[in-house]
DNA sequence: CGGGGGATCCCCGTTTTGGGGGATAGGTCC
DNA sequence: GGACCTATCCCCCAAAACGGGGATCCCCCG
């Protein structure tokens, strides 16, 4: 399996290069960088990557118009917004013109890893200091416990369904809802969650 | 899917009929009972169950002959011992004799239903009063406790390898010895163990 | 009454896991 | 020197899980 491809636009030369190194070591093929919002759609729509980290101030294009821009360019390249400052309000607005995470450049590196590998897996991330309403110490329903209550046991859908009296089906809704609730992306990371919150033990 | 059968014999009614009530109603097709060994041999060759929940002390034969009778007459019967009281030589007993599980009478019947479930998805279950040295807190290796705690946030083995520079297929080796030391049956168990334990936060 | 949430069940196609093998290389310990 | 452990990588195949739909029923709340 090829490395993900990750198209990098930063305006601060220093910043890109530190970042490239990182993110080279941790798996990922850099392009770019890009040092303007222009050359951004320039290099995306050449080299369609799977990933871009994109500053959210740049010259001569950038925040939201950029992101649209960038979608529209390359609609199946993952856009992970990366800032200096941010609240909710910038968060939401770079969400909705079709960005799948934001993170803030005083995040650990690791933390930019995790937010690339979960925009590249389909799923999304905030940086968790931007991220106090989609907390997710959301609740769960009872029968959501039960299931994953179960699932920590070593238990799978079938063996689940029986314990239950529901069937499998049943079981995988469930589940379903409940890592969505918990913004896990696996089974395995919802239980794991599930008990660092005490919600099940 | 088929409820798997379970064979189950005890020369007590009261207990094969409470046991059996409650096997009906966690998932399980009961055969028998059978109040003696022999019958248990007949009756095990005759209907070939998935399982057979099978009392230490029964009349006529018993003991860990009549489990290497019953795994002879069915060598694909899962066989789990029941009994009274038992320590840790009989535990070794019964299971060099071919037992996969040994469960104490005294335990809650969820117990019994756990070890009748992990026998039949192939691992082996050991009452906790009985298992003091295969403790599940053995230690694991750091390699290996690297790969569930990235198991824990929600990645797969190709992103695990990708942020520990190493294979998939390695990931995957890591993972299935933590998995044999925690006696867990599936990634998430493991996971979830592992959090019980403190090995990983 | 209408809307929302919970619980239940189902289908399809793709990806990931699981179970069982084996193999090599470098340490450590006796 | 040999046994043992850790870490690494590989293969095959079947089973399970995932992603993303859709659907029904009930019950409660405004």
């Amino acid at each position: 399996m090829n490395d993900p491809r990750c198209l990098i636009a930063d305006d601060h030369p220093a910043l890109t290069s530190a970042v490239s190194a990182y993110l080279s070591e941790n798996g990922f093929e850099i392009v770019g960088p890009a040092s303007d919002g222009r050359r951004a759609v320039a290099l995306i729509t050449e080299e369609k990557p799977d990933l871009a980290l994109v500053d959210y101030r740049m010259p001569r294009l950038s925040g939201a118009d950029l992101v649209r821009a960038l979608r529209e360019a390359s609609p199946d390249t993952r856009l992970v917004v990366y800032t200096a400052d941010g609240d909710e309000r910038l968060a939401r607005e770079v969400l909705d013109a079709g960005a799948v995470a934001l993170v803030l450049k005083e995040a650990p590196l690791a933390d930019l890893v995790r937010a690339l590998e979960a925009a590249l897996n389909g799923s999304s991330y905030l940086d968790p200091a931007l991220a106090k309403n989609p907390a997710p110490g959301g609740k769960l329903t009872p029968r959501e416990l039960d299931v994953l209550g179960l699932l920590a046991e070593g238990l799978q859908h079938e063996e689940i369904g029986r314990r239950l009296g529901i069937s499998s089906e049943t079981v995988r809704t469930h589940l379903r809802k409940a890592s969505d609730r918990l913004g896990a992306s696996t089974r395995t990371q919802a239980v794991a969650t599930a008990l660092r919150l005490g919600l099940i033990t």
